[in-house]
DNA sequence: CGGAATGTTGAGAGTTGTCAAACAGCGTGG
DNA sequence: CCACGCTGTTTGACAACTCTCAACATTCCG
């Protein structure tokens, strides 16, 4: 149940997120600088990294894995306000307390630096800064896309949106060109995915056996997803598709 | 139909805004800087200031008036993701094109900027590009508490929640210390409402009367409300209220 | 005064939630 | 090796909530 500490860091050149986390835009001098606060932490599946209202004394990246950031009402409702996946930035530079439950779906490795101190780099370093407001914008785009998911659209849909989200970035880390039959494994439970959504775990068991039948997906095991194509399952998202794909 | 674009520029250090704006932060000489690029158009209700996807070719702050953040589907279904009050920013640095029609609820008056020189001038005055990231952080949060309305509240409890916003941030900008009885006016519409909620017009105006009828909030025509309890809005909201009001 | 926009209320239908039972996969231990 | 229990998943029957369609009331403004 504890977090494993790595004193042993390895280079930032390296780094698998290396181009893509918060430390993407720095120069060799701002990297080392990163280099010297740095640590890292794994956690396992299931565990709670934070808690919602502790306070928080670090941030960090997630260098490999999958977390989910979760909000719960007084009666156990609960619903998911992001999913975090490998380049992620975790923490609020600036912020006491946590907000959300960050949570590890499977196990994970996170880049982390003491708040205090990557407070003081940021300001002082503009490229960190700059793209950490890069990324946060990305956050708040795709946070109110996900309004429009869980205020208006259907069972179906909302199942349909999910999956071509994960199609989608599952694509852009293999590098896939997105090419016609999409394969990939769901990274979550029917329950996380419900949660995500805004439905129970039997409507979304539901709404997958449908688009299984209807042959817009196929299943291997629970998990495993075949997409034969991906313009009908943007169809059933309610997305425009048009664009793109054939062109 | 069309707007106002007025060349006379109040002095900043008057401005309603200042302390809360994109350029709350800014030293004298940083607002000198603003105030040589910044202009003020006027837009009527009803009126479209950005539409989705067009290129956008100035950000800014909305200094009176009411606007919203909206997306809309091929079949017109439409769901608000953000509601902009004086003092919020319009605009994403960097980016090319609008992610979503911003629309002027009421008559309204803006603090604008061209993109570009706006860019250049925040890459080298830190105190904008801290206070752009601290306020985008503040978005996502907002943001995130939708989503767990959006996704997880009934229709009842969505309706008490958004009263309950409107109070306080009425009450945060009146400098009212949210003392027992609590007075104001609905900037909405309820098909507004119903966008913001992800329901029906109806069924907002169903529980609005419904949540008279059990003495929740008293209403005067249409859009005036009164709530004789914030502590008893909040337990009708599902939020977390014991703490605080009467303490 | 009349027409358009906004808001309220009712009846019935449909989607999704609730409760319940059973199945599948998987690691543990006899 | 197989029984067992756990977690995760599927499926069914029914109920409940919200939507749809429709009529009517109210307010705003020309």
């Amino acid at each position: 149940m504890t977090a494993t500490i790595q004193t042993i860091s390895p280079s930032c050149s390296d780094c698998p997120i290396r181009h893509r986390a918060v430390c993407a835009r720095c120069e060799m001098d701002e990297l080392e600088r990163l280099e010297e606060i740095k640590y890292y932490r794994s956690f396992e599946a299931g565990q709670t990294i934070i808690w919602s209202g502790d306070k928080m004394d670090f941030v960090g990246s997630v260098v490999s894995g999958i977390a989910t950031l979760t909000q719960t009402m007084e009666d156990g409702r609960t619903q998911m306000v992001g999913l975090l996946l490998p380049s992620d930035f975790v923490g609020r530079p600036g912020r006491e307390g946590a907000a959300y439950d960050v949570v590890a779906t499977t196990d994970i490795l996170m880049c982390c630096f003491r708040k205090k101190p990557f407070e003081k780099l940021m300001s002082e370093t503009p490229h960190i800064a700059h793209r950490l407001l890069e990324m946060t914008l990305d956050e708040l785009d795709a946070a109110r896309e996900w309004m429009l998911v869980l205020g208006r659209k259907t069972a179906r849909e909302k199942i349909a949106s999910l999956l071509s989200i994960i199609a989608r970035r599952d694509a852009s880390l293999t590098g896939d060109g997105g090419v016609r039959p999409m394969v990939f494994d769901l990274p979550l439970t029917r329950e996380a995915m419900a949660d995500y959504l805004g439905l129970t775990l039997e409507t979304v068991s539901r709404q997958i056996s449908a688009l299984k039948k209807d042959g817009v997906i196929h299943l291997e095991g629970k998990r495993h997803v075949t997409v034969p194509d991906m313009g009908r399952l943007m169809e059933e998202a309610g997305d425009d598709s048009d664009g793109g794909v054939f062109a």
